[in-house]
RNA sequence: GGGUGAGUAGCUCAGUUGGCUAGAGCAUCCGGUUUACAUCCGGAAGGUCACAGGUUCGAGUCCUGUCUCACCCACCA
């Protein structure tokens, strides 16, 4: 043994044992109990970050833990297509060059984004490997594979057979950017400096009812959207204003006649207490729209400039250019009283930071509240429903205990998001993910953007307009006959739409023997971010689609900060990578570092010298193997087999045995409540200053006397103690126990855990 | 506006159902050691556990209030 261990020789290696050992395939075994852990697959657009490194250090201990305890376990790798931020990610990478999506056309951009994404998969693999990872890369999935994507496609039909997916007219987030509908989890709010404008709306009505006022005057931060108010609103309560409800208003610069409602929405506190009404561009005035029956006119339009509908003089320009005509417009009419500055926030794309739209537009929407009937008997038990819709049944689920989040605060964060949801909007514009099983008989079936952004469908014959949900291309219309009419929806899922079926679509629902044996999975370890975009709508769909609750655990890790507590990021320049971590120092050590002070639901600070303490920590492991090795190779002796009735063990011998017997418990509770941290410290603490410094230390006296039962002891202790940390430090723990003599397979079989 | 978390040694953080003489790593100081390891060993110093009340035999831990910071959610123009 070398005097210092190396990870830099020995971890390849040790890969490569364990790929050809086949250490991580498995044998379902209907005696055993089954583990499993879906990962949460990484976006296959960029190489793995440390946060990253982390649940995979997290996921890789709760694997070998189990799989030592003689469970049948299997931890699946998979990675994310990513729709949208591929799409941008890729994007980005044709601007260099400078050439636009457009100039390959969608099926060529699909291929190439496909191969790019292939790549990517490829390199994150290996990384996974590299960090020690015992995932089963054998059973490795992509969500746009063929069977998985099928899958998703069918979920989609089920849901719109049961009423659940719809197509309307609403209002919904567009990134101007993006050219795509966001649903209300990707928009991202930033504060935004700006102006509030106070703008005169004159009175139509007779001075009768509202003695000399002749004006209302309104505050907004919006002037440009003016041209398609449609009311002005004041709430009821408000003294000042009850003459005005029901008069009629004169919309500045169009003239048209506006009515002036009472609505619940009006803050009376806020700005002059009249607010403007602009159904088609903002939601509260939307909402109010709907109550009031006010009409819509959309004056800004997809691609972020004034439409027909804005009047002649503004059409076609730029949102900012019309808002900056229209208040000198208003200013010059004497319309404008004052302006303000002003601080609010705006919703911004998640992906790209543009400020996104509030627009009407035709898409697909999951129905959140209808119910359905359930169709399970065991399903309608756990729940104590016969019928039940999305959204109850994400909330029954985790309020009636059949999953539990870890740690348990979160549960409030989930039951508050799933009784404000709202409908969920599924399509998308983009031409990165898996197409939508819909076709038209018609171009009459595209709605007037699908026809703007998709000018040869455009030109498609009209046809009757029907929708048919189908998974294959039909191939007459059923209604009337028409064959060559048939088009496909060019929209594609949102790819949470795919992501949040990624349990039993990974694992081959509804046939596959994996399946049937693995499902519900065990854990399901994720960031606590995604709580809400990902694992409620996991369990909504999983419920949906399987009757069963996706998984049984849901643990929430928190955020990888700097040794400062600093969120890492470019442009701080306080990224730690990985890779170049563990070319320094070690999985291992990096691995230590990520767990031992990380508590669930919590951020997690590291830096290189906590890095490098671990590192230490490595060394000290192997040569303490390597003390013992010596002693062993040199004595002439038979060795006793370690037993606590052996002959000759010493008050300090026993003291130790003790100390040993009471980590193992400690350390196989803490691992399984979910306590990595405590287990980590707890075995560092004992091996580093309870064996190496002390009982070595006091050994070598005996050593010296040829004292052959401190050799057994120390040796027990040893290989117990490795066992207790191989699911942390898997390299080290594998490399120091190939290098002791035949003694290791009197102790008990390498793989299993200590009891 | 609503919610959640944090505030413990110079720094980054642990502290499980109240039992603590409050811990770890790093940093600091003193000393040692070269046949397991200098990626080492022994030791020291360092804390009214944010603040103010309360419950209790006993509070870092439970309750109430206050302050500061962080994050999440939200249609306040």
């Amino acid at each position: 043994m070398e005097k210092r261990y190396q990870p830099q020789k020995l971890e390849n290696k040790i890969s490569k044992l364990w790929v050809s050992k086949k250490t991580f395939s498995y044998k379902r075994d209907k005696n055993k109990k089954p583990f499993s852990i879906i990962m949460p697959p990484p976006n296959a657009n960029a190489p793995l970050h440390i946060g990253h490194a982390m649940f995979i250090a997290l996921e890789d201990i709760m694997t070998r833990f189990n799989r030592m305890k003689g469970q049948v376990c299997l931890w699946l790798p998979g990675a994310d297509h990513a729709g949208i931020l591929t799409q941008v990610v890729f994007e980005k990478k044709l601007a260099s060059k400078g050439k636009t999506r457009f100039d390959l056309g969608r099926s060529e951009f699909y291929r190439q984004c496909y191969s790019f994404t292939q790549k990517n998969k490829k390199l994150m693999y290996d990384q996974l490997k590299k960090i020690g990872g015992s995932a089963n890369f054998a059973k490795e999935k992509f969500t746009l594979d063929p069977k998985i994507s099928q899958e998703v496609l069918k979920s989609f039909m089920a849901l719109y057979k049961d009423k659940l997916a719809y197509r309307g007219d609403r209002l919904v987030n567009w990134c101007p950017r993006c050219m795509t509908a966001l649903s209300d989890l990707e928009v991202e709010h930033l504060e935004v400096k700006t102006k509030l404008w106070f703008i005169k709306y004159p009175l139509k009505t007779h001075s009768q009812i509202t003695g000399e006022t002749r004006f209302l005057v309104v505050a907004t931060t919006r002037p440009e959207t003016l041209l398609g108010d449609t009311a002005l609103a004041v709430n009821r309560k408000d003294q000042r204003y009850q003459m005005f409800i029901n008069q009629k208003a004169i919309l500045p610069l169009v003239n048209r006649l506006i009515p002036i409602i009472a609505d619940k929405a009006v803050d009376m506190e806020f700005g002059t207490g009249v607010i403007k009404v602009t159904p088609a561009h903002d939601p509260t005035d939307w909402e109010m729209g709907q109550r009031h029956k006010l009409k819509k006119i959309s004056v800004l339009g997809f691609n972020n400039r004034m439409t027909k509908k804005a009047g002649k003089e503004y059409e076609g320009l730029k949102k900012n250019e019309a808002r900056r005509r229209i208040v000198e417009l208003l200013n010059r009419q004497n319309l404008l009283i004052k302006v303000r500055n002003y601080n609010h926030s705006v919703g911004h794309c998640e992906r790209c930071k543009t400020i996104v739209e509030p627009l009407i537009s035709k898409q697909w929407f999951l129905k959140t509240n209808k119910r359905i009937k359930l169709k399970s008997k065991s399903l309608e038990q756990k729940l104590g429903r016969k019928q039940v819709s999305l959204k109850e049944m994400g909330i029954l689920a985790v309020k009636k205990k059949h999953l539990k989040i870890l740690p348990h605060r979160f549960k409030i964060n989930y039951l508050n998001w799933m009784r404000n949801l709202h409908d969920w909007c599924i399509s998308r514009q983009l031409w990165w993910g898996q197409q939508m099983p819909i076709y038209y008989c018609g171009s009459k079936g595209l709605s007037p953007l699908q026809k703007q952004m998709n000018p040869k469908l455009a030109k498609v014959e009209p046809g009757c307009g029907t929708v048919i949900v189908s998974l294959t291309k039909p191939k007459a219309c059923p209604k009337c006959r028409k064959r060559k009419s048939i088009i496909q929806d060019p929209d594609v899922f949102d790819t949470w739409f795919s992501s949040a079926q990624w349990p039993y679509t990974s694992l081959g629902f509804p046939n596959s023997h994996d399946y049937k044996y693995f499902y519900p999975t065990s854990v399901m370890e994720t960031g606590y971010e995604i709580l809400n975009i990902w694992v409620a709508r996991m369990i909504m769909m999983g419920l949906y689609r399987t009757k069963k609750v996706p998984f049984k655990t849901v643990y929430l890790h928190g955020l990888v900060k700097d040794a400062f507590g600093e969120k890492m990021s470019k442009s701080k320049g306080n990224v730690i990578n990985p890779l170049e971590v563990i070319a320094k120092h070690g999985a291992d050590a990096l691995r230590m570092a990520l767990v031992v002070g990380a508590t669930p639901g919590n951020d997690i600070s590291i830096g290189e010298e906590k890095i490098k303490g671990y590192r230490n920590f490595t060394n000290k492991v192997w040569n303490i193997g390597r003390f013992i090795n010596l002693n062993l190779k040199s004595t002439k002796k038979n060795i006793p087999l370690f037993s606590k009735n052996l002959k000759g063990l010493t008050k300090e011998d026993k003291l130790i045995i003790k100390k040993l017997e009471q980590l193992i418990k400690e350390t196989t509770l803490n691992l399984e409540t979910y306590k990595f941290s405590l287990a980590g410290e707890a075995i560092y603490h004992f091996l580093w200053h309870e064996l190496a410094d002390k009982y070595l230390e006091y050994s070598k006296e005996r050593l010296n006397k040829k004292d052959v039962v401190v050799l057994a002891v120390l040796s027990h202790l040893y290989l117990n103690s490795l066992k207790l940390l191989h699911p942390f430090m898997p390299f080290v723990t594998e490399a120091v126990w190939q290098e002791m003599p035949e003694i290791k397979e009197k102790v008990l079989a390498s793989s299993s855990w200590p009891k």
